[in-house]
DNA sequence: AGCTCTTATGAATCATTGA
DNA sequence: GTCAATGATTCATAAGAGC
């Protein structure tokens, strides 16, 4: 299970326990990992499986381990960080912004804010504010030239492509360019016979229902797209707070090797039994 | 021009100036607004209207702006701020971050972060990210307890079930393939019987494309969602940089008194034009 | 009125060139 | 070398024109 050889791009491992301890001890190698794509247990939440990060210790918890994640990804590599601050005494906390701040403190480059728009929330009803529909997607990356296959997330295009591209008028060609500083006219004929268009930094996903036996399932095509996004077949995924093991699967799917850290003994289970056929 | 009378609730005023002077100045009195709405100059950007704030120096700018607000404003009022930062060398900057974290050290309780998901956002393509497709909009307040009358922006449950059939967009089958019509259709039978639901924290909405005159349009419908939701008829709402006042028209359709500041005289003139009829 | 088709344009960002 | 201006790139919406 522990192997590691490129050759079988399908293999999978869990590993169980702290993942700052097991990665400092070596058990990913440095610079091996392509893209790192996790939701850690939220500050406070989930006590009951994992003992509970209070807020306000919540950084001070988070960056040893981001230093080993460091360490571990490859210099392209991208570290996509799926985390949502909680309301504290009727106010969003600040420990995400703060986490931000000392992750570009320690070398990080904040690349990006991805927004995971659900589609389902949470129910609930509060005097002073509404149900939260949507959460941070951070993208970190080592350094300003990354991996990024955009190709291979591109969307159908609207509608509206099939009527505009029929007749292309004098004006898609001579839109005046003192005018308005961007050719977009000039080049709608190469508009002609294109299906796709590339996405937004939103992504309007469903949360999934479905699987039970773990409280914060994100969907699978959550990390399913980022995986796409950021690396090529035989790349290799870390994700440091497994949980049920969604990226695990993802990865596998797209025949990425995955790495799994998890600290609870139950869930380490629970994605073995999921991976293994 | 300048009587704030509570029996004219339709009234509205526009001073022409730096907000924080005139505040200073005494042009709002203290404790007299229940909502202020704005969509401040973005940093380095309207560099041709405004003179241009640049990123790093964006806190300092705005705080002193900010304690004005706060004198002017009521105990249980609401303070909306819509903001993006804007990628500087390959990276979000932190400014926004850090104006979030500087307001609250200076009093204001930050209560809730809505995303605005931009139905059309701004074209372009980067090796190193997507279109930015969504914006915040920080609700700030005085105190724990404030004015906020949730039932007021319910959304119908038909348009409900009606925008989202006509939402459905190939985008939307394709990301989510987890959603087949017949779970759909569950679920709208779920609602059957009900007329209204309240909304959640994201607006969906698109920017307007049409009016031309200011650079930095937002529709209309996103002040009106706040104003609804934060004031009641007869209320004031304040729009420190009103551009082309679109706030202060918001608020004069719902019946409130409006009060807008803007620095450059021609927006002023145009804002005069917008509201008196 | 309702439909189709046409047209303008929007808080952008990065790479390159020039001062 | 640092900084400022210019060029190249891109998509969905709404308003208007035409039928």
């Amino acid at each position: 299970m522990n192997s590691r050889a490129k050759s079988n791009t399908e293999s999978t491992e869990i590993h169980c326990g702290d993942c700052q301890q097991l990665i400092k001890a070596g058990v990913v190698p440095p610079g091996s990992v392509n893209l790192i794509v996790t939701s850690p247990p939220y500050a406070d939440q989930r006590k009951a499986n994992y003992g509970g990060v209070h807020p306000d210790s919540y950084v001070r918890w988070f960056l040893p381990k981001a230093e080993a994640l460091f360490e571990c990804l490859a210099d392209d590599g991208s570290f996509v960080l799926n985390i949502k601050e909680k309301a504290v005494s009727g106010e969003r906390h600040t420990y995400v912004l703060e986490l931000i701040m000392e992750l570009r403190r320690s070398g990080w480059l904040w690349v990006e804010e991805y927004c995971w728009h659900k589609k389902n929330c949470y129910p609930g009803k509060w005097p002073n504010r509404f149900r939260d529909s949507w959460e941070r997607l951070l993208h970190f990356t080592k350094s300003r030239k990354f991996k990024m296959r955009q190709d291979s997330v591109m969307v159908p295009m609207g509608d509206w492509r099939l009527n505009r591209l029929q007749n292309l008028s004098a004006t898609d060609r001579v839109r005046d360019p003192s005018r308005h500083r961007n050719g977009f006219g000039k080049k709608v004929e190469k508009w002609v016979g294109r299906e796709k268009a590339y996405p937004t930094n939103v992504l309007h996903l469903a949360t999934e229902c479905g699987f039970k036996g773990h409280p914060a399932t994100f969907p699978k095509a959550l990390p399913e797209w980022f995986i796409r996004l950021f690396t090529d077949e035989g790349d290799t995924v870390l994700d440091p707070f497994a949980g049920s093991g969604t990226t695990l699967v993802a990865a596998h799917d797209l025949k990425r090797h995955g790495i799994g850290i998890e600290i609870s003994p139950e869930y380490c289970d629970l994605i073995k039994d999921r991976i293994t056929p």
